[in-house]
DNA sequence: CTACATTAAATGTATATACATATATTTGCA
DNA sequence: TGCAAATATATGTATATACATTTAATGTAG
C-alpha cells in the first residue's frame, strides 16, 4: 500500500518530506508486526532487542552502557529494561569487579532458550519482505537509507 | 554512518534482516531530530502530526476516528492527545451534532500559528536530507517502502 | 418498538520513552 | 595525596503506547 493510502494524504511538499514520513510510517508499520509476534514470548521489542545484543556477547558479559549504544533506540532506557527482564530471569547481573560503577549483564540459559524460539518467529516474519523486495533492492534500500543520516 | 556502525553489529543475517533493523534505526534518529525540533513549541511529534492533519482539513472539524486513521503510529491515542492539546488551547472540542457518539476536534488561532512556525522549523529539518539524497534517489527510497509493505 | 450488535470515544493499567537528577566509583591533575 | 571532573548506573516524573474495558449513541433484525 502506497503511503498515500495508507494514511490518506493525498499530496506531500516534495519527495523529502514523503520520505521522512514514510521511514517513521513503515518504521511503525514493523514494530506492530514485531508486537505481535513477541507477544506469544511476552517480551516487548526493546527487550528482545537487549536479548540479541546479550546472545551476540555470550558467554562475556554487557554493561548497561554497551547495551545503550548498541540499541537500536538509543533513548530507551537499558537500565530499566535489564530490570524487567531479570524480574523474568532471563539475564542475569552482577557488579563488575574490575569498574563497581559498571554491572555485568549476561542471558541466562533461560533467555538463550527464550530466544531460540523468538527469533525464529521473528526472522519469520522479516522473510515475509523476500516477496515483496528482491535482495538487490533490499541491498538498494539499504544504502539509500546509510546515506539519508549522512 | 552504515548502520553497522550505528548500532556496532558487524554482521547480519541477510540484506533483508538488515531493512529491518535499518528502517527502525532510521525512523528513531529521524524521531530524535523531530523531538529536538519541536521542543521549543513545546509539543510531541504525535501532537505535531494531529496538528498537521487538523490544519488539512480547517476550517472543517476532524473526527477522533479521523485522526487516528490518518496518523502515522496509529497505535497512538488520539483521543489523549486531543485532551493534551485542548489544554494547551492548541484545539477546540465540540459534540458533533450529527452523532453524538462523536466529537468534533478543530484546530484554533492559537494553533494554527504555532503549527506555522513548527512547521517551518520542521522543513527546515528535513531539507537537510537534500544534502544526502538527490530528488530521484528520495522518490526511489519512497517506492521501495511502499513495496517493502505491500 | 424493543433487543442486540456495532460504533465512537474515553478511561484504566502496565510498560516504555525522554529527560533531569542523584549516587557511587573512578580518573586525572594540581 | 587530595579533590574536582568525568563516568556508569539508577531513579523520579511527565508523557506516550498497547491493549482491554467501559460508556454512550446509533444501526438493525425481529
Amino acid at each position: 500500500m502506497k503511503i498515500e493510502e495508507a494514511i490518506q494524504q493525498k499530496k506531500f511538499r516534495d519527495e523529502y518530506h514523503k520520505v521522512h514520513i514514510n521511514v517513521l510510517f513503515t518504521a511503525s508499520w514493523l514494530h506492530q508486526q514485531s508486537l505481535q509476534v513477541l507477544k506469544p514470548f511476552n517480551i516487548s521489542w526493546q527487550q528482545y532487542n537487549i536479548l540479541r545484543i546479550l546472545r551476540g556477547m555470550y558467554p562475556e558479559p554487557a554493561s548497561v552502557k554497551l547495551l545503550t549504544e548498541r540499541m537500536i533506540d538509543k533513548m530507551s532506557n537499558a537500565s530499566r529494561l535489564v530490570e524487567k527482564l531479570k524480574q523474568k530471569e532471563l539475564v542475569e547481573r552482577r557488579s563488575c569487579k574490575f569498574d563497581r560503577r559498571q554491572v555485568d549483564v549476561v542471558i541466562t540459559e533461560k533467555g538463550l532458550e527464550l530466544l531460540r524460539q523468538a527469533s525464529l518467529a521473528m526472522d519469520n516474519q522479516m522473510d515475509t519482505t523476500k516477496n515483496n523486495l528482491s535482495v538487490e533492492q533490499a541491498a538498494q534500500l539499504n544504502e539509500l537509507l546509510d546515506n539519508m543520516r549522512d
